[in-house]
DNA sequence: CATGTCTCTCTCAATCTGAGAACATCTCGA
DNA sequence: TCGAGATGTTCTCAGATTGAGAGAGACATG
């Protein structure tokens, strides 16, 4: 079971056939009511011309997260202040052996939720990088294994929202209940009904708080000013505030 | 924002500099009620004689949860047939630049559930692995980060039972519900409600069907004999089965 | 064979959820 | 300026789910 490799590396890993660890960013933000990500043309080989995850090698010195807050800044200009806001957490591992032909590439995806930002400056960085609904992602060429990525990035979206706070991260400091509703709605896909989506908002502690103040105007089409809300101190929501049943996906 | 090294290693990763990737294994077993991991005591410095997770420098060929299966394989002695009924998930990965003082080393954590399993065999590997119950952790110097991979693989065990039938994976092909809700208790740390929990697990879509048998004996304290079950075809216990409130960790 | 344990079912109250409706407030276009 | 329509917020009510307790019957042990 032991081979010459192993045993040597007990020593020294520096023996072991090295492999290249990268960071990418699954970035997800929500405009004009549709789930949009952050994707980036390739200028070279391999799959030149495909659209990829904002990524690029881990640095000596820095931890995966941090590596991957590095990447999230660099394309979307983000200093700091504005990074503070945004929601990054670690989704996985993708090593599969072939997934980069020039070498073995081990990719440590993040996701990370922002408020809506700004297109990326175009010369931040050396690839164009662009902010596209997830709906048009079936039109786009994907490179190295980001399809996959993507797929498990969105169905962890959807899960965190049910159990966690995270879909304030999508919003301004201060928000609505509709306001909150329409994220979730974007997310899971499907409408939710007002009143009972407003009823479990305020009975989860900690889920959101009153700032006191409403808005200043309506809404677009009409209605009452609505109330503001700010995000609370609740790390998790509970009780939780389920998807409706889904059976398919169960088995 | 691109540095020398970014701009090399867009044509040719190797021009980076490299980083060993390792894979470690959080294997969980239930023995005597109690639940168990598999440690082993290193041999060689660094962290000589602490007690690290089974796991190795991934091989070339193969990918990162092929790695974590070969790993689990060597250190519990289990072959291809014993490992089928073994449950494998990636857990995340620990990239801290100083985990291992010989050189930067991403490893990426899984973890398994298991069925109550033999000893390992002494001879199968060099090292010597044990099954430690958890609650003696604290008792024994842990190598690397491993402490705080166990940590999260504890919660993330915790929080899986509830919302997936992975608890069956602790036991026998056949189980009773009281062997299930064993798992429950002994993963979870508290008492639940016999009769609850059985309404419960039979009202789920999936997650147990009858085999129309019975044990052959009541308790070894005495009752009934119980029917006995096996796994259903659920991937998701829907509704899941919540543990109580927990407020304290909500905030 | 008496005692205590355990499986399994049942009841009841409390809570939560889904669906619908009521009502006041506001925007917009006629 | 006014009416129509949309929206924010609160209620009601029925159905489902959960927590707690109780009880009948099967079984091991001494």
């Amino acid at each position: 079971m032991v081979d010459e490799q192993d045993f040597l590396a007990a020593y020294d890993p520096r023996a072991y056939p090295s492999v290249a660890v990268t960071v990418d960013v699954v970035a997800l933000t929500i405009r004009d009511d549709a789930l949009h990500l952050l994707l980036i043309q390739r200028g070279q080989p391999p799959f030149e011309g495909h659209w990829a995850l904002p990524g690029g090698f881990v640095r000596p010195e820095e931890d995966l997260t941090a590596g991957a807050r590095r990447e999230l800044a660099e394309e979307t200009g983000l200093g700091g202040a504005g990074l503070r806001r945004v929601h990054l957490e670690q989704l996985g591992s993708y090593g599969a052996p072939d997934r980069d032909p020039r070498m073995r590439v081990v990719s440590v995806a993040h996701l990370a939720f922002a408020p809506d930002l700004p297109d990326p400056a175009a010369g931040s960085d050396a690839d164009e990088a662009i902010w596209l609904p997830v709906t048009a992602l079936t039109s786009r060429q994907l490179a190295f294994d980001h399809g996959r990525i993507i797929d498990d990035a969105l169905e962890r979206a959807r899960s965190k929202l049910e159990y966690t706070p995270l879909a304030t991260r999508f919003l301004a400091a201060e928000f609505t209940i509709s306001e909150l509703r329409a994220v979730y709605e974007t997310v899971w896909g499907h409408p939710l009904h007002a009143g009972n989506f407003h009823r479990k908002v305020l009975s989860v502690p900690g889920f959101v708080e009153s700032t006191g103040a409403s808005t200043e105007r309506g809404g677009a089409r009409g209605g009452p000013r609505a109330r503001l809300y700010r995000a609370g101190d609740a790390r998790l929501l509970h009780p939780a505030l389920l998807r409706p049943a889904r059976e398919e996906t169960v088995r």
